[in-house]
DNA sequence: CGCCGGTGTTGCGCCAGCGCAAACTTCCGC
DNA sequence: GCGGAAGTTTGCGCTGGCGCAACACCGGCG
């Protein structure tokens, strides 16, 4: 637990419009927490007392199956949200979060989140737009899903991890935290047999660079095009 | 466009705390509008002007992919919202909404969602219980789409959609409105063929009956087993 | 420094579900 | 009541991707 400086998180999207005092009003509720590498933040099921920003670090958030298979949900990156069950209504937490890194977040008590928001509604507008943007990339990876080959999922992805959270390095750009082939076949619906098939051939076209855990895209405007890959080119069958 | 009994709808989730008075006020900025069965209420793209709360009737939201491909987002029954767009801060519609039946629904201009938050606080926290609720859904279907197989999805699918929509009858639960199997394709990423084989396995069996654009469930607890068939009974695979 | 567990690669056989094609049924408009 | 369009059923062959299995690699720990 340590103090946060306003200045810091002034303009994360939670905080848009919030005065300087405000937002000290804000932080002086919440604790700002470490968690190690692999370290549970919060297990699905459990009941959701706290709501989290993450200032540093990376997060995983996954929900698994009656049969014990587990789904990527998303990867939280600094200055989002997450855990925000309460906000919506829910008493537990849906998901399990994860730190894939070391990892700093801020943790407001759940139970402070009515007054919150009363005090401050810009609170549930900001949280609104988030929650629908989610719902937004929930529905493309929806009609990914349904319509996109298993190679064109798993480029999107990748696409996707690289330009919330790529590093610029020397080939191209790295995704910046420890990712594995079953990582990936969870976030695309896929198996980690059919992830390292993909990648090992790209790998060998230059397209990328793996690793343990590591994946650099070093060609990422070819991968795009191969991420768009027309399947039907013909006229659409309309409705009437 | 008519006058709407305040009565009628204070009930809806998102006029959950709302004074008769208040409820009024916010009735008078919206119209009653009817949609013929089939027109298109709106477009993906198109800008935004309007937000809906549907009365009666009942409504599909779908996408199309750049190749043209459609996938059914959802069935909106009576007394939910939709088209709320601007309300997560898009200032286009993300997707397509069509009446399946004749329909009726009342109508705010999108540029009034300002004003009534800011009078009406409780408005961003109930439509940010409705898009979490959406989101949550979205987030089932994604599990299903990445662990379960064609025939698992179809069945959840019809479950759900007699549980929103299920009109009880002589032999079962009949879906309330006209849907074909394009359209249960278009909600569990198959393709009519495979559904069509789907349901007609299961009419013989006498779980279902089915028609043209019709769909009655005469066993719906042995489709919800059916629905929960377990392909891998072993001990799953964890994290370290 | 050598062992060991987690991670990644690859070959092989199989099958769920797709794509194509053709026929059939139901509804609607004329 | 007749024609045609939309929706549905069904057969058939093919294949993308899965499941299994064996192996290789890497990194950390004792």
């Amino acid at each position: 637990m340590a103090k946060v400086d306003p200045s810091l998180v002034a303009h994360l999207p939670l905080f848009a419009g919030f005065s300087t005092e405000e937002l000290g009003d804000l932080l002086r509720e919440a604790r700002s927490v470490r968690f190690a590498k692999n370290s549970a933040i919060f297990e699905e099921g459990e009941d959701a007392h706290t709501f989290f920003v993450l200032l540093h670090g990376h997060v995983r958030a996954s929900k698994t199956t009656p049969s014990g298979e587990q789904v990527v949900v998303r990867y939280v990156s600094p200055g989002e949200t997450f855990g925000v069950a309460m906000a919506i209504g829910l008493p537990n937490y849906p998901a399990t979060a994860t730190a894939v890194d070391d990892s700093v977040v801020l943790a407001w008590p759940a139970s402070t989140w009515p007054r919150l928001v009363a005090k401050f509604p810009a609170l549930a507008t900001n949280t609104l737009q988030t929650i629908g943007s989610r719902l937004q990339e929930t529905h493309t990876r929806v009609v990914e899903m349904s319509t996109q080959q298993v190679e064109q999922r798993v480029a999107h992805a990748l696409l996707r991890l690289a330009k919330q959270s790529g590093r610029k390095v020397e080939h191209g750009v790295e995704i910046d935290f420890p990712i594995s082939r079953q990582d990936i076949a969870q976030m695309t619906g896929t198996t980690l047999h059919t992830v390292s098939r993909i990648l090992s051939g790209w790998e060998s076209r230059g397209l990328i660079e793996g690793g343990r855990q590591r994946i650099v895209l070093r060609e990422p405007h070819n991968l795009s095009v191969l991420a768009e890959a027309i399947q039907g080119e013909d006229v659409p069958p309309d409705r009437p």
